[in-house]
DNA sequence: AAGACGAAAGTGGTTGA
DNA sequence: TCAACAACTTTCGTCTT
């Protein structure tokens, strides 16, 4: 069983190319110890049902119905033991049972610091899948995002920061991460938070974590645009072809990618005649009409230019 | 009348002393 | 901590279709 499952699994991140990949079993995934991707996840897939039974952190996790159950994690019923060395009658305690509740005494302790952490990444898991929910991202992004959670919480990076906010840091980064686009704008939407706070959360992360994030690239903006305007496949040529030629000309750089993508976006529904307005393409790509104007006034410049070449 | 254009002032975050 | 700064937005008047 174990031998069939590795002999499946990449020996190298598709990713980074490192070959530091941890296998976790506790959530049936397969993640590079580099970049944090998760390569695999569904472990257990190849298996029987009844295998995800034998570990009750596994049942717990991916396979078994949604995640929010995990909220249900709750058992409330913390109980102390006292300080008091005696028994129920009021009597003292014979050394070596007092030995044995001073153990006690020091597991339950421990006990209950997982709990908290346990309770927080319930909580956080339960945010998590919310704000993926509302943003429909594939089940890998929500898995990545998981996954960052986690190590923000074993860095002890979550204390006294805000649940919500770390997890649409992490969400973020995770569709970055997946290249599955999604404005940082619509994170912040999509958990209720403002674009500043996910944002300070988000660089937050990268930083203490070490992440390599890829820069989201105009191109990737625009592909969406295309598609949610409902344009020709040629429409979508037009434009990234556009986006080819204005980042060879040193058009893009610090410019915000979501306003370029806009405006090629624009020069592509003017070129294949089936127009759109400015201000719906500004809706849709979240930036103003006059950042598409100026950003379309450059392009228009620049690529003039080129033609008469 | 709607859309496009552009000037000018404003905004929020980063950077560097 | 503060001011300079770059990118982007807001606002508003004018031009074009």
């Amino acid at each position: 069983m174990e031998e069939e499952e590795l002999a499946s699994i990449p020996k190298r991140c598709p990713e980074c190319g490192s070959t530091k990949l941890i296998k976790d079993y506790e959530h049936a995934e397969i993640v590079c110890g580099n970049c944090g991707i998760v390569i695999k996840t569904n472990l257990e897939d190849r298996g029987p049902e009844w295998r995800a039974f034998d570990d009750e952190q596994k049942a717990k996790r991916t396979r078994v119905g949604a995640p929010l159950t995990y909220t249900i994690h709750d058992k409330g019923l913390t109980t102390i033991i006292d300080w008091h060395d005696k028994d129920v009658s009021g009597k003292k305690l014979k050394p070596d049972q007092k030995a044995q509740i001073y153990r006690l005494r020091k597991w339950h302790r421990r006990i209950r610091i997982f709990d908290a952490q346990e309770r927080n990444l319930a909580h956080a898991l339960s945010e998590l899948s919310k704000i993926a929910e509302a943003l429909n991202t594939p089940r890998s992004v929500l898995e990545t995002a998981a996954v960052v959670y986690r190590r923000a919480i074993k860095h002890g990076l979550i204390r006294g920061r805000s649940i919500r906010g770390m997890a649409a840091a992490a969400i973020y980064i995770a569709c970055r991460k997946c290249m599955f686009t999604r404005t940082l704008d619509e994170v912040a939407e999509a958990s209720g938070l403002s674009k500043k706070e996910v944002g300070r959360s988000y660089r937050f992360l990268v930083k203490e974590l070490d992440f390599y994030v890829p820069p989201s690239t105009p191109s990737q903006y625009a592909s969406r645009l295309v598609a949610q305007l409902a344009m020709q496949g040629e429409a979508e040529k037009i434009a990234q072809k556009t986006l080819v030629m204005a980042s060879q000309l040193r058009l893009t750089g610090g410019r915000g990618p979501t306003g370029m993508a806009a405006a090629a976006t624009y020069i592509a529904s003017v070129l294949t005649g089936e127009r759109k307005t400015q201000r719906e393409i500004a809706e849709l790509a979240r930036v103003t009409e006059v950042t598409i104007r100026n950003r379309y006034k450059s392009l228009i410049e620049n690529l003039m230019f080129i033609i008469y070449l």
